[in-house]
DNA sequence: TTTGGATTCGTTCAATTCGTTCATTTTAAT
DNA sequence: ATTAAAATGAACGAATTGAACGAATCCAAA
């Protein structure tokens, strides 16, 4: 898998734009964690390089260079060749209609890796594409079985993405969440703990459609930093509300909770 | 068939993504310890692999390739203390139960390796745990979202073992399947996939609680050599034959129907 | 046991990367 | 503008890596 290629600085070198020398001395400065083989070459993985990323403010200027798709968030200038956003979040959702897993693992990997990590993946690729898949659905357009195939295969392939993450310390403070009852809807929780698992949190995702008491007994068994819940799709808005001033009123002092 | 206790350089070559000439080097060098067969070949015992990467502090990039758990580095020792199958799904049952993904992905990862694969892992570890998870929920020893997390962590650990299989390939038959409405029991239908998956199908899970007329539809559009369907739990008997029997007649020929 | 296709052997060689040095560019302060 | 400090990129011989080759070995089926 793309996900977990080590990578020569020269190709980082050519993914950033930048000398091979820099990447060198980054690498022997301790800016980009690096790995070597016997003989002393530096390979570098590329969770290794999005740590980098983050740390120093830059970007991939070249995926192609170290195999990832072109996909570029550019508004700005689409002129010169680059990809807008438009066109692969096009490309994407015609990939999730299809079913085509392959397809859709490029490029979520190489939006995450390119963009802002897993917060514009979910707000700026994943919200848009299910908006629109959502509307087709509602249309008549596609089938059901579409609609959750394409849920399926993101799933997959955001879970994958955890192993680009640095395990979390076992001492990293503990975000918990899920999604009440009547929402079937998964990928949102599971996105939700993979932007705090970026964050360094150890996380438990405990899935969709639970019960407000029963996620209440969750939190106070385990005792989170926070507690996230996910909604998408409200059945009745009354018991939703009543439900949920209820479950935030008996959630434990000292847990954070989140709603998104 | 899993087991694969001595390694060629290519198998080790391609787990560390490297090429082979490197492995031969460091097995000629001492780097890694080496057996011999009598005509020469190298024949590197895993146990010798993880030694190598203990010292040479190298990670398994591609456990496809040995058949191997990917990104814990556990010892693989069940050399010793043969395993008891009712200790080792008591153990499970009590991780499950208390969240602890990691200790759960050893054991999955163990009895996969050990067993016989993943047939084995579902009937002989899975649903046993499962049918006695289920009970407690029923008798309310354990809350829902117990119940909930144990599919969510199993959901996780199966997909990992994902890679441990090849790549089918391009040609191969299709399979394709689902849960039906109402049921909400994914792991069924997860676990079905990865059955065909091993046998080098290609696969396309259509996840749970999908209506018969929308997995009629996928079923007419992708034309797969077989359907799945996962029954773990029917709402309306009669409203459901009815509707699978519709769906059983209207399946278009040449698709075989595999139900479980 | 024999046989034939696939794999691995040992070797050679081109390509890549190493660590280092030095010239050039960028940054920031005088 | 001038200067000093820092960062960058290019160049070098030496070392490492990966691909290719015919010959030898393995393994499963006849």
């Amino acid at each position: 898998m793309i996900l977990n290629d080590n990578l020569t600085p020269k190709q980082v070198a050519s993914a950033l734009r930048v000398s091979e020398s820099s990447v060198k001395r980054w690498c022997d400065r301790g800016d980009i964690r690096t790995d070597r083989t016997l003989g002393g070459h530096r390979r570098i993985p590329l969770g290794f390089l999005l740590e980098f990323l983050e740390t120093s403010n830059r970007r991939i200027l070249d995926p192609v260079a170290i195999g990832l798709e072109p996909c570029c968030r550019s508004k700005v200038r689409n002129s010169t060749g680059e990809l807008d956003s438009e066109a692969t979040i096009a490309r994407f959702e015609k990939s999730l209609l299809s079913g085509s897993e392959t397809e859709c693992r490029k490029i979520i990997s190489s939006w995450y890796s390119t963009q802002g990590g897993m917060c514009s993946l979910a707000d700026d690729l994943l919200c848009p594409t299910f908006r629109s898949i959502g509307q087709l659905w509602r249309e008549g357009t596609i089938d059901v079985y579409q609609e959750r195939l394409a849920c399926e295969i993101c799933q997959r392939i955001v879970l994958e993405l955890r192993w680009l993450l640095p395990e979390p310390s076992t001492t990293a403070p503990l975000a918990m969440g899920g999604s009440p009852s009547g929402d079937q809807y998964q990928l949102a929780t599971l996105v939700t703990e993979m932007v705090f698992r970026e964050q360094g949190w150890r996380t438990a995702g405990l899935g969709s459609n639970i019960p407000f008491p029963s996620l209440l007994s969750a939190a106070r068994k385990h005792m989170p930093k926070i507690f996230w819940i996910s909604v998408s799709h409200i059945e009745d808005e009354k018991t939703f509300l009543a439900a949920y001033a209820d479950f935030a009123k008996r959630l434990p002092k000292g847990v954070v909770l989140v709603v998104g």
